[in-house]
Formats: structure tokens, C-alpha cells, sequence
DNA sequence: AGCACGCCGACT
DNA sequence: GTCGGCGTGCTC
């Protein structure tokens, strides 16, 4: 008799089998509702099998009218279970995060002018029909408020036969993208680049590229173009462009509107349940063609995908560090794989592992290397604060406060940029020494003179800045130390008193409206130098911008990071880049203790591929990734004992494999979050062996008290 | 993931 | 004597 296995969105080991009712027509891929324990789930159908079964099996419920998933989906959801240590079953949730989605979409009453006059009119059903003919079909409660009526007016004109009643799903289609509009006029180097792309969506199947262009060189319209092409060429092709999550702004839907007639299906965390629902049912059907989502936008059930566009491939948002750990980027190209679709990994600063691949040729390179018109890259100096030291008590040198004074005297804009959000790092008592930590961590606490409270910046937690020191007693003994935005800020109100300084982080940017207005301000030219976090690095364009300024651009050199180089790389270059967009040039001033350090010298010279070089040279010598692999194993327990225990346990259960080392157990360098005690191991091998495979046999032999966590993180990025 | 079963402390 | 804490194991 036939049963299917289900695969189930929870942490099960394996698919269950059923019993398939008479007359359901269940194929591989069906969503589904079945009986599991006491309540009935939904789940699907990893595979139908003729079996006589040993156990009484349960029967399937229901069987969901949607498009089944497809079998490459399928395969994708298995190989992300396996390459990243995680259940089928914990990846298949991600792909059903959808509350709703496979149903039928919620319905409304619509009504609609007939045309047909009734001789009983009244100023009410007057006012109502107007409204109809203006607003076009709408509900009668919509019509009724439009009208200023009440919505017995409505029914009486349906009675009357003046109005038609009909019912309208509330989840509309998307519009669909116009593949025929003709984009920007495109540079000889952009239209080649373009024309490689438009041959590889023509030719179809498997095909990666690194779109390799630096900042402001055009890389969305060219692969603006791929998108065209696709979509003309295969009606019922989709296409998937991830973004960083900051990204995901209403600029880059209105480019997509702009170039395509139509906004792209948007998929994001801060999506409501109504649009998730909407977004995941056009997805699944094929309606949807072009779909912009941050990193879990992979994960959706895609009907014909067929292009997948990683935009800033190089940014850290694309690594999840929690839940099921993946690496969205890396993933996406195994999803082109199985998919045969094409896959483009657009950066002006690409990933050394991605830069690798293409050398290599495993990915094919296009190059643009030029920004169209007048705007050049700025100058970039470095300056050694060992010599140019600033004075006690502020952290501009006298190099940078002299270019800010000349800018602004020349009625130009500055940007001063330091990773630090609030007035300083770190507060301490000036009596007893002590360092203000939020409560169950070891994470200092950082003062903010805007809200006047101790915020800590791991777990949000915070508090009002006390008087006197909450150990000791000492009053007005609590003293900030070190700089943030808001520090710098009052530094360059002093320097430059007649100047409109503003902060720009997440702070002062509570939500889109209060960015849109820091950034269209800035734009404007009404603010004389902005002081920002890293939210200032991506994308805006201020053409009156000539100085950027990084106040302390070692700071990400820091924690012993294996990619702590190429991401201080990645982003003050992204920084500078914000200078000089214009006609007029702009210029840089890096300050750094370490300007001989590899890094700041690529910066300075402007020679990414040199700095690439170097990095590549260091990582295949000590065979770090990509030229060998890497894993971590994070464990966290609720109390210190217990964490000592299972680091030991783990330890001593760690397999033997050739070529693997494992290191640790450390603590975690923020060893003590949310309470709970963290340790890692890390682990490093050779490119050939399968580290998935020995990490799973690692945690699987792992007997842990219930109260422990062990956690699988492959290619770990964050090494908190 | 839920949920039930089961074994040890304070209570109508 | 019971109510309920959460540690352990199961769901086709």
C-alpha cells in the first residue's frame, strides 16, 4: 500500500510515514496536514513508497492546493541540513515561516457600481455612488466612510440593484515586472559585462559570477540587465536578489519600480503576517517573478527559480548566527546549483573566499572599473596618531580638525565615521575602579548623554545614569571613558561652534522616517558634518561631501578575528567611498596607531587586490579558510559548573580525524550572555575532509544534561 | 518544537 | 497525604 514520508518543520530526526486516504492525489513535495502526537501539523511529503507497513500508521488529514515543492527545493532543504549540522526538519521551518501562506487568501466583499439607477435615490445614495465611481470597487465599509454615510446606505443600493456585490482576495498579485522597459544607458565596459550575463540567462543552467565593480560603477544595471533578459526569455522564470538587511530600503524598490513598471515582492524580518503570507503564496505559485528579501528569502519555495543576485556578497548580514547557522551567500549557490539557474555575487569589495573561487574559475569574473561621468574615488591619506596625537581628552588630530575647518570654510560637508554608538564605551568609577557591566554579563555598559542612561549594547538592557557609583557609594564618581558618535560630536561643536553637527546611528535613526530626514538633510547640504556609526557606510549618495574623516579606524582590528582585516577593509573603503561622488574630489583622513599594518596600507594606496593578495598569502600558509575549513562548536550551560563539566565531556568526545585539530574549550570572550554560561571549540582541517560530517558525529555522541545547549556553527564568523 | 510522564519538595 | 516543579523521552 502506498505511504508517504513527512518531513515535519520541527527538530525531528527523519520524516514520519502515513497512511494516504482513498482518492488524495499526494505526489513528493505536497503540503500537507497530519495527525503527530496530540495536535495535527503541517508538513511535506518527502517521498511516496509502496510498503506494507510494521506499525499502525496514522492517515494524512488534508491536502493543501498549492504547488508542491519542488524537487530541487527538496534536495536544497537536505543539503543545508547536512552541510550546516542541522534537522531537515529545523531547515524545512525556515522555508514554511509563513503563517497562512498555503491557504487560500483571506476574502472580502467588494462592490461595484452596476450602472443600473434606481428611481429611489437619496442624497445618501448619491453620495455613495459617487464615491463607488471614484474609488472603483471597494468594501461597503470603505464606501460608507468615503460617502460619510453608514453602510446601510450600501446595502440598500445592492437591494436596489444600483451596486454588485463580489468577493476579492485581500492578497493581491503582485504586478507583474514589464522585462520590455529599456533601463539606463549603459558604459561599453557595463554593456560587455551586461552581454556576458544576457548569453549565460539565453544559454541557461548552472552558472555563478562574481560581479567584481567598485563603488558607484553601475553593477545594478548590469544586473538589472540579467533580470531582463530572464524574465523575457522564460515566462514563468523568477528571480531572487538578496540584500543586507539595511539595505532593504524604499530606494531600492523604487529602482526596481523604475526599471521593471512594477516593485519587486519584498521579503524581510519586519514584514506583518498579512504580506509574509502574501509574498510566500505568489512565491510558491510562480506569480511572483522578482523577489527582493534579506538572507531568509532563500529559504522560500520558489515555483522556477532562476536567477539569484547576492548584492554586497562581501557583507556580514548574510551569516546567520543563530537557529540553524548558515551562510546565506554560500548557500545561494548551491540552491543555483541544484537549481540550474544562474547565480551573480555582486561587491566593489568582495569576500577573499569569493575573490578565490573566481581566480580559481569556478566562478566567472566581470569586472567594472570605472565610475561613470566626473566622480573620481577620493584621495585617501592615512594619519599616525603616534605622531599626530590628539589632545587630551579628544580624539580628532590636529590633521583631521584642520581638514574639517577648511571644509567647512569652504561651505563643504564632512563625514566623521566611528563604529561607537553613544558618548563613551565604558564607564568606570573614579573611586573604586570598578567597570559598569550589564547585569549577568561580562559587557560593559555604554553611556548615552542624548537619553542620559547606561545602555548595554549586547542584551539592550539599560538603565538611568546613576549619581553615585552603585558599588562603593561615591557620589558623581562615574566617569565615561573613550569615544562614541555622541563624544565626537560635541568635539566638532567646539571646533567648528557656527557648524550644524548631527549623529547619525541607529539612535538617532529610530525607524525610516528619521533616517530619511538625517539623509535627504544631508543631501541638502543643511547639515555641516554628520557624525555616524557603520549605518552611514552604505549607499547614500551626498554630493556635496568632500571630507570623510575615520576617527579610530583600528578598532575592527581587534579580537584575534580571522576576518577582522578584510572587514576594516571592506568597510572604511565602503566609508571613503562616500566622499567625492560628486564633481568635486573628496578626500579621506584614516586615523590610525597602525599604519604600517597591511590593511590600512591597501586603504591608503587605494590597491584592494594587493591587500587581497597579502590576506590570500596568510590564510593559505596557515590553510584558514577557504584553503582549509573551519567549524566551531558553541556549548552554553546555566551555570559556571556545569559549563566546566560539558566543555571536559566534549573535549574528551571529540573524534579523531586525519587532519582535524580542535582547539578549546574557550571561553567565549563575552562568556557570560543571557545568563547563561557560553564556551567554544574551534575546529580546523584540510579542504578535503568533510568537516558537516565530522562535527554531526562530534555533537551526535555528545550525552549533554537537558540544560545544555551544543550548537554546530560551519565557518563560523563571529568568534564572540 | 510541544507535550506527557515521572519523580521529589511545600501545602489546602 | 496531594499539587506542582522541570528533567527525560516521544511524536509515524
Amino acid at each position: 500500500m502506498p505511504v508517504a514520508r513527512i518531513l515535519f518543520p520541527m527538530p525531528l530526526p527523519e520524516p514520519f510515514d502515513y497512511l494516504i486516504p482513498e482518492g488524495m492525489d499526494v505526489e513528493p513535495g505536497s503540503y500537507v496536514r497530519a495527525p503527530l502526537g496530540k495536535y495535527e501539523r503541517t508538513g511535506v511529503v518527502w517521498a511516496v513508497k509502496q510498503a506494507v507497513p510494521d506499525r499502525e500508521l496514522k492517515t494524512i488529514e488534508h491536502h493543501f492546493d498549492v504547488p508542491p515543492m519542488t524537487s530541487s527545493m527538496r534536495r536544497f532543504v537536505e543539503f543545508c541540513a547536512r552541510y550546516n549540522v542541522a534537522g531537515p526538519g529545523q531547515v524545512l521551518a525556515m522555508a514554511l515561516r509563513a503563517r497562512g501562506g498555503l491557504s487560500p487568501s483571506p476574502t472580502q466583499t467588494i462592490y461595484e457600481v452596476t450602472g443600473h439607477r434606481t428611481n429611489r435615490m437619496t442624497p445618501a445614495r448619491e453620495k455613495v455612488l459617487t464615491a463607488a465611481t471614484e474609488l472603483g470597487p471597494n468594501s461597503a465599509a470603505e464606501l460608507a466612510r468615503a460617502a460619510g454615510v453608514s453602510s446601510s446606505v450600501v446595502k440598500g443600493l445592492v437591494e436596489a440593484g444600483s451596486l454588485a456585490a463580489d468577493n476579492r482576495a485581500t492578497d493581491l498579485p503582485y504586478p507583474a515586472p514589464d522585462p520590455s522597459r529599456s533601463g539606463h544607458a549603459l558604459t561599453t565596459e557595463q554593456g560587455a559585462a551586461a552581454e556576458t550575463l544576457r548569453a549565460a540567462m539565453k544559454k541557461g543552467g548552472y552558472a555563478p559570477f562574481l560581479l567584481d565593480g567598485i563603488t558607484g560603477s553601475g553593477k545594478t544595471e548590469v544586473y538589472f540587465e540579467a533580470i531582463a533578459e530572464i524574465l523575457a526569455n522564460d515566462p514563468t522564470a523568477q528571480v531572487l536578489v538578496l540584500l543586507p538587511e539595511i539595505a532593504l530600503t524604499q530606494a531600492v524598490f523604487e529602482r526596481f519600480e523604475e526599471r521593471f513598471g512594477a516593485g519587486p515582492a519584498p521579503w524581510h524580518s519586519s514584514l506583518s503576517d498579512q504580506q509574509r503570507r502574501r509574498t510566500w503564496r505568489e512565491v510558491a505559485n510562480g506569480r511572483a517573478r522578482i523577489v527582493t528579501g534579506a538572507r531568509s528569502a532563500l529559504f522560500l519555495p520558489f515555483a522556477n527559480l532562476k536567477l539569484i543576485i547576492v548584492d554586497e556578497e562581501h557583507d556580514s548580514s548574510f551569516k546567520q548566527e543563530d537557529g540553524v547557522r548558515y551562510h546565506a551567500r554560500d548557500m545561494s549557490v548551491m540552491r543555483a546549483k541544484l537549481e540550474e539557474a544562474a547565480v551573480i555575487l555582486a561587491s566593489a569589495t568582495p569576500a577573499l573566499e569569493t575573490v578565490v573561487n573566481a581566480e580559481s574559475g569556478r566562478y566567472q569574473r566581470l569586472k567594472l572599473s570605472a565610475r561613470p561621468g566626473a566622480a573620481r574615488l577620493p584621495d585617501m591619506h592615512l594619519v599616525d596618531l603616534r605622531s599626530n596625537t590628539p589632545e587630551q581628552g579628544n580624539w580628532l588630530s590636529p590633521i583631521l580638525s584642520k581638514g574639517l575647518v577648511a571644509t567647512h570654510a569652504a561651505g563643504e560637508q564632512s563625514l566623521l565615521f566611528l563604529n561607537r554608538r553613544g558618548y563613551a564605551p565604558l564607564v568606570i568609577c573614579k573611586a573604586c575602579g570598578e567597570r559598569l557591566k550589564s547585569p549577568g554579563t561580562e559587557s560593559w555598559l555604554t553611556e548615552h548623554r542624548y537619553s542620559n542612561r547606561l545602555v548595554c549594547h549586547l542584551t539592550g538592557w539599560s538603565m538611568p545614569k546613576p549619581d553615585k557609583c552603585p558599588l562603593c557609594g561615591a557620589k558623581d564618581s562615574l566617569m565615561g571613558v573613550g569615544p562614541g558618535v555622541e563624544r565626537v560630536a560635541e568635539e566638532v561643536r567646539v571646533l567648528l561652534p557656527d557648524a550644524t553637527v548631527e549623529i547619525f546611528s541607529s539612535d538617532t535613526a529610530m525607524g525610516g522616517e528619521a533616517t530619511r530626514g538625517i539623509v535627504e538633510r544631508m543631501a541638502g547640504g543643511e547639515i555641516d558634518v554628520l557624525v555616524g556609526t557603520q549605518i552611514v557606510a552604505k549607499g547614500h549618495n551626498f554630493p556635496n561631501l568632500t571630507l570623510v574623516g575615520v576617527v579610530d579606524a583600528d578598532s575592527g582590528l581587534q579580537g584575534g578575528d580571522l576576518r577582522a582585516g578584510e572587514r576594516t577593509y571592506q568597510l572604511l573603503s565602503q566609508v571613503a567611498g562616500r566622499a567625492g561622488r560628486a564633481e568635486r574630489p573628496g578626500r579621506a583622513l584614516i586615523q590610525t596607531y597602525q599604519p604600517d599594518n597591511p590593511a590600512m596600507q591597501a586603504l591608503a594606496a587605494g590597491d584592494r587586490d594587493g591587500f587581497l593578495k597579502i590576506e590570500r598569502d596568510v590564510r593559505e600558509e596557515l590553510t584558514l579558510p577557504p584553503f582549509g575549513r573551519m567549524a566551531a562548536l558553541v556549548m552554553s550551560a546555566p551555570d559556571a559548573g556545569m559549563a566546566k563539566d560539558i566543555g571536559l565531556l566534549a573535549g574528551k568526545a571529540a573524534p579523531h580525524g586525519e587532519g582535524v585539530t580542535v582547539y578549546g574549550p574557550a571561553p567565549a570572550p563575552i562568556s557570560i550572555l543571557r545568563g547563561r554560561h557560553r564556551l567554544r571549540f574551534l575546529v580546523t582541517a584540510p579542504r578535503d575532509v568533510d568537516l558537516s560530517a565530522y562535527m554531526a558525529a562530534w555533537v551526535g555522541s555528545l550525552k549533554l544534561p537537558s540544560a545544555a545547549r551544543a550548537a554546530v556553527d560551519i565557518d563560523p564568523y563571529s568568534f564572540l
